[in-house]
DNA sequence: TTCTTGACTAAAAGACGTATTTAGTCATAA
DNA sequence: TTATGACTAAATACGTCTTTTAGTCAAGAA
C-alpha cells in the first residue's frame, strides 16, 4: 500500500473524510458501505484503500479530524492576546460546542456508531484529552507567570478542567439531549466561571 | 397485582434486589433469567411479579436503590457538623466512589446492561442528578448564610458541581478504566478543590 | 514507471424456517 | 389472602442457505 503524501493525496484524503461525514450522518456506520463512499467521493473503490487501511480506520480518522480541528482552535485561542481568564473560558466552551456542532446532524446514527467502535474510540479519547489538557496547561502556566493565578500542579489542574467539562461532550449525552445547544452552552459557562475563580489568586 | 407494603414485603423486595445484584454481576442483564432470580431468592417465579412488574423494572429498581443509598449518604453528610467546605468535598467524592464501589464487581456486564437499558437509564439519570443537586444546593445556601461563600445562583452552581463530576461516574467510563479507584479519587478531589475555591468569598 | 480501478474472493451479514428459551400470567394450592 | 409453578405467547437461538460487503490484486490508464 502506497501513501505518498502530496497535495493531491491530502486533498483526496480530506474528500474521503468529507464524504464519510455526509454518509455517516445519513446512513450510520453499518449501512455506510465502502462502495457508497467511493461513489460519493467520485473515485474507485480500491483507491479508498490507497488512503486508509480499513473502514474502521476511516471513521476513526474522521473523528480524529474533528479533534484535530478542536485542538487547532484551542491553540489559536491560547496564542491570542486575550487575558488568561477569557482564554480559558473560551477554550472550555469551544471544546464542548465545537464537538457538539460537528456531530449535531447525526441525529440517529451517533449512538450506533459509538456502539460499533466504542472500544477503539475510548482508547483514543484518552489521548485526545491528554493533548487538550496540555494546551490548557500552557495557558495556566502563562496565567501564573502573569501573577493572577495560583495553581500548585498545572498538569492536574488542566486535567481537572478537561474532566469537569467531559460529561457535556456528545459521546456522554443521549441523542435527545443533544438538541439543546443553548442549555449546554449555559452549563459550560457556569462551570468555567467557577473553575476560573477557583484558580485565581 | 397486589403490593401491600409490610415489613415482610419490603424484605423480600430487598432480597430480590440483592439477588439481582449478584446475578447481574455474574451473568449480565440478558443472561440473568427470572427463573434464575427466583431460585436465587428462594421464592417462586410468580412471586417476583408480586413485587415488580417486569424484568426491566427490577434492574432499574436495583439502580434506583444504589442512587437512593447515595442520596442517603449525601444527606447524612449534609446534616453533619463539618464545615461547608468539608461537606462539599466529601459529598463530591462520595457520589463518585459510592457508585464506583457499587458496580465494581460487574467487570464485564456493565456495558451490556447499559446497552440494553440505555434509554430508560438516561431518563432516570436526569432525575437522579436533579435530586442530588438539590442536596448540594442546600449545603451551598447554608455556606452562604455562614458568610464564607459567594454564589449568585445556588441552583445552577449545584448543577455545575454535579456535571463537573459526572464524567467520572461508572456509566461514562469504559469498563477497563473502572479498575483504577485511586486515580478516580484523586481526580474528584482535584476538581472538588477547584470548585470549592471557586465559590469562596 | 506510477497510479487507479473495478472484477474478484473470502468472510461477514442477512434471510428464513424451526427449535428452544423465557417473560409474564393465572388457575390452583397452601 | 398469598404464593406457586405449569402454561402460553413472544422472543431468542440455531442451522442452513443466500446475499452483501470489506478488502485484494491483476490489468489498464496516465
Amino acid at each position: 500500500m502506497y501513501m505518498r503524501i502530496s497535495v493531491q493525496t491530502k486533498e483526496i484524503r480530506e474528500a474521503i473524510l468529507d464524504s464519510t461525514d455526509r454518509l455517516l450522518a445519513r446512513y450510520g456506520y453499518q449501512k455506510m458501505t465502502i462502495d457508497d463512499l467511493a461513489k460519493d467521493v467520485g473515485i474507485g473503490k480500491g483507491s479508498i484503500y490507497l488512503h486508509f487501511k480499513s473502514k474502521e480506520e476511516i471513521v476513526l480518522s474522521h473523528i480524529d479530524r474533528i479533534v484535530e480541528r478542536v485542538k487547532k482552535h484551542l491553540i489559536k485561542i491560547a496564542k491570542s492576546n486575550e487575558k488568561t481568564e477569557t482564554k480559558l473560558r473560551e477554550m472550555l466552551v469551544l471544546r464542548v460546542l465545537f464537538r457538539f456542532d460537528s456531530v449535531q446532524h447525526y441525529t440517529e446514527s451517533l449512538d450506533e456508531l459509538l456502539a460499533s467502535l466504542r472500544e477503539k474510540v475510548n482508547e483514543r479519547r484518552k489521548i485526545y484529552f491528554q493533548e487538550e489538557s496540555e494546551i490548557f496547561r500552557e495557558v495556566l502556566e502563562e496565567g501564573i507567570e502573569n501573577g493572577s493565578y495560583e495553581v500548585n500542579d498545572t498538569q492536574k489542574t488542566a486535567e481537572a478542567f478537561i474532566i469537569a467539562t467531559n460529561s457535556l461532550l456528545p459521546a456522554s449525552l443521549s441523542t435527545k439531549e443533544l438538541g439543546k445547544r443553548n442549555e449546554i452552552e449555559e452549563k459550560v459557562l457556569k462551570i468555567a466561571e467557577i473553575l476560573i475563580k477557583g484558580i485565581k489568586k
